[in-house]
DNA sequence: ATGTAATATTGCAATATTACGATATTATAA
DNA sequence: TTATAATATCGTAATATTGCAATATTACAT
């Protein structure tokens, strides 16, 4: 008890609650935008721009970089994340079918 | 400590984020993918449908609703929930915005 | 009024998430 | 080699979420 029962749900349900979840925490959707916006991102720039500590950002940087969102490079003791757009699109696109043929009226 | 830090973010991410906390959980991806498909739903149903316990099941109803997914309309003893397709299309907008502007390129 | 069916609420246990201090690791610089 | 800077991991406390049994509520039917 506790813990979500995925195995009662099809794969294509459980991708997209995972996209979902990744977009679920306000410090990633800012993450996101904030590399977004950068030719490179050193990460210790987000703990200022953020606002949380260190440990904290590089969790999330964890969860994100898991989902397979991040193409990282590292450059001396630095480490550039850098947006993986393909896999940022297959998230837009499997959220966006799930809206597309959910949205029909109902009554 | 432990909870959410949302003042330090902007209303806008703190929006995306709150709309993707909807679409987080497999249980309610599934009752709007259930509730889109049906004229109207009784929420009995879905008890059976997805497997869960009444309880939670109405738990995963107040947060859809909450969220201002739903339009009630009781019939009865039974309770018709309609998706708010407006609203809907509102979710699948503020996260298309978000993705759109954050998908360019940087490395 | 009483019974019944559908849904909501309460209370609680299990688990997950969020956050951070302390510490470890890694890579460069001196 | 030793110091330093950037990032990761560990450990843990606080909080949130998930799930369900028990119970309450609500609306209809008899």
């Amino acid at each position: 008890m506790g813990s979500t029962k995925s195995h009662i749900y099809n794969d294509n349900i459980n991708r997209i609650a995972a996209a979902a979840k990744v977009l679920a925490h306000p410090a990633r959707v800012s993450i996101l935008d904030y590399i977004s916006k950068q030719d490179a991102c050193i990460c210790n720039d987000l703990v200022d721009i953020i606002g949380l500590s260190q440990p904290t950002i590089s969790q999330h940087l964890k969860v994100i970089n898991s989902a397979g969102l991040l193409k990282g490079q590292f450059e001396g003791k630095s480490k550039c994340y850098c947006l993986d757009v393909e896999r940022f699109e297959e998230f837009q696109n499997i959220l966006n079918s799930f809206f597309n043929r959910t949205k029909t009226q109902c009554c």
